[in-house]
DNA sequence: ATGGTTGGCCCCCAA
């Protein structure tokens, strides 16, 4: 049962279900999982999805802040959420497929700005909400499984316009390039998306505050899609959609896609 | 060294 799937931080579902519209219809991925939607499940625009054949919905939300969707052509049963560093914010989600392969939905705590966890507390809980991934994974290494979503980090030298000038800046710092290593490592996980795609830089998110994003290209890759070892043979076809960050009121993130032929 | 933009929501927080 070959799939393709897509990972996007939409910074607000509610605002840009147009745009998930669009990409829906562009790009037709069987999978397509949702981060930042910044509502109540009970809130998301299901009724713009449903029609175009996204019919299974498994979520978790919180007014204003957070959360994360899963919405599949694929029947999908809910394999529950957890609550890593016990923040109580909707960040993780995970689905089951037919197939048996388990899909995890992550976004990652952003972090503050000031890379210290004793001036900035936001900056310890993002390293301790890794730290707890770590341990899950340690605990129960996880098989036929795929991990996506916006891990707030862009762990190498070409995932970044300038890896000298953000080693002191949340998102590359050192520490949260280990700890998300140490998250990954305990899982066995392979980036799908760096083994297709090896050489050169590759970003998923550009600021919005930059006059011109396109020509300044300061990204980063802060999106990723990851699969334990026995199943990243069967990816393949990674992409990053970076013309969508140019479409009209963009999200400051693009979508990140895979096929599996599992 | 600083400022730049966006979204949600209760006039400020998070990114």
């Amino acid at each position: 049962m070959p799939f393709t799937l897509a990972t996007w931080n939409i910074n607000s579902v509610r605002l840009r279900a147009p745009l998930v519209a669009r990409l829906m219809e562009e790009q037709a991925p069987d999978i397509l999982c949702l981060q930042e939607c910044k509502c109540p499940v009970e809130k998301l625009p299901l009724e713009v999805f449903a029609p175009l054949g996204y019919t299974h919905v498994v979520a978790r939300g919180q007014k204003g802040y957070n959360g994360v969707a899963i919405l599949s052509k694929l029947p999908l049963e809910d394999a529950g959420s957890v609550d890593f560093a016990g923040l109580g914010q909707a960040r993780h989600v995970a689905a089951r497929l037919e197939n048996g392969v388990l899909l995890h939905n992550f976004y990652v705590p952003a972090g503050g700005d000031v890379p210290d966890r004793a001036a900035n507390e936001k900056f310890g809980q993002k390293l301790d909400f890794l730290t707890e991934m770590r341990d899950a994974f340690r605990a129960s290494r996880p098989e036929r499984s795929i991990l996506v979503g916006d891990l707030n980090i862009a762990p190498g030298e070409d995932d970044v316009w300038s890896h000298k000038q953000l080693l002191k800046i949340v998102s590359h710092t050192p520490v949260e390039v280990d700890h998300l290593a140490a998250a990954q490592e305990a899982g066995g996980w392979v980036d799908v998306t760096r083994a297709h795609i090896p050489e050169g830089k590759l970003y998923s998110w550009w600021s919005y505050r930059a006059r011109d994003w396109d020509a300044a290209d300061k990204g980063r890759r802060l999106d990723h899609v990851w699969a334990t070892p026995d199943i990243a043979g069967a990816a393949g076809d990674s992409r990053i959609l970076r013309p969508v960050r140019g479409w009209d009121q963009p999200s400051d993130h693009v979508p990140v896609l895979a096929r599996f032929d599992l």
